[in-house]
DNA sequence: CAACCGCCCTGGGTGC
DNA sequence: TGCACCCAGGGCGGTT
């Protein structure tokens, strides 16, 4: 699942698009284009026929600076998006049964975003209404969504004082993206492991010292990850042969339910998370004693 | 308003 | 072999 380090990924294969011109976007599924007002038409008016600018992300949110810098192409690419830049022999996306939309490029290539579970989506919007002091601003659309740790400006200390405010589990917490944003559902299990940290330990019940063993945590395995992915991936397909490529790197706790805890042997559990999975040390990992 | 639940979707895997 | 199910999950809209 694509999560932060993926993302980055991706976003380091976008920027080869700069200085690019986009053709007459087509879309082939409605899906991708469901937060659109104004469906595909909408989408084809206003990101055809515009050189792209930059290649940007927050979080899990990516987003392509086009023309003059009042339009952009933002998209998330779900549980299963993958942007590809096809080369004029390669077969054509009509033909890929996956491809949702895509734009032809002034060389010849053409840009395909594609999307088997259409968890994904594509949208064209303006940046937010007041862009910050430096002019730094982000999509209308991702204006919700908390800095991640890789943003120069990310403010540990300040996630920290607002982590502890919550009285939610710490997973939840971290996978809310209002906070600190980036992380899913691998690499807050992950985290946690790193931190010996139970995903169910009430926010507020966290020292600030715990609280930012978790976040520096989080930093770490995601930098970790992105090392190996942003060397192991061709940046022309722009990540992912399959899906399998995403799960190749080390993981501690992840899908590790049943086999030994790295650290002290003891056999990692798998728990129902909110319709979904933890993975924990139940060792390492204990929740606080209530009293 | 914080917290939380259900839902959107496909295809690989599994058990009968 | 085929069928019915389960599972993976991010984030949004709705409810409490």
């Amino acid at each position: 699942m694509p999560e932060l380090p993926e993302v980055e990924t991706v976003r380091r294969g976008l920027e080869e698009l700069v200085g690019r011109r986009l053709g007459t976007a087509v879309v082939a599924h409605p899906r991708a284009v469901r937060r659109q007002g104004g469906g595909a038409g909408e989408l084809i008016a206003r990101t055809s026929d515009l050189t792209v600018t930059s290649a940007n992300r927050r979080g899990k949110y990516l987003w392509l600076g086009l023309g003059a810098g009042d339009q952009l192409l933002v998209a998330h690419l779900g549980m299963s998006g993958q942007f590809r830049i096809l080369g004029t022999t390669d077969p054509r996306p009509a033909s890929d049964p996956h491809a949702r939309a895509w734009w032809p490029l002034d060389n010849g290539q053409v840009l395909v975003f594609r999307d088997q579970r259409t968890f994904g989506w594509v949208l064209a919007d303006e940046p937010e209404g007041r862009a910050a002091a430096d002019g730094e601003s982000v999509p209308a659309s991702v204006s919700h969504i908390a800095r991640d740790p890789f943003d120069p400006r990310f403010d540990a200390s300040a996630a920290v004082t607002a982590i502890r405010r919550s009285r939610s589990g710490i997973k939840r917490v971290l996978l809310a993206q209002t906070i600190v944003s980036g992380i899913g559902n691998i690499y807050a299990d992950e985290a946690l492991w790193r931190a010996r940290v139970h995903p169910e330990t009430p926010a507020n019940r966290l020292s600030r010292a715990r609280t930012a063993n978790v976040l520096t945590a989080a930093s770490e395995v995601m930098a970790d990850a992105l090392k190996a992915g942003g060397t192991s991936f061709d940046p022309l397909f722009v990540a992912i042969n399959g899906e399998s490529g995403w799960f190749d790197r080390s993981l501690d706790a992840y899908g590790r339910h049943g086999q030994p805890c790295p650290r002290c042997g003891t056999a990692i559990v798998r728990e129902r998370f909110t319709n979904r999975s933890s993975h924990r040390c139940p060792r390492c990992q204990r929740l606080p004693v209530t009293r």
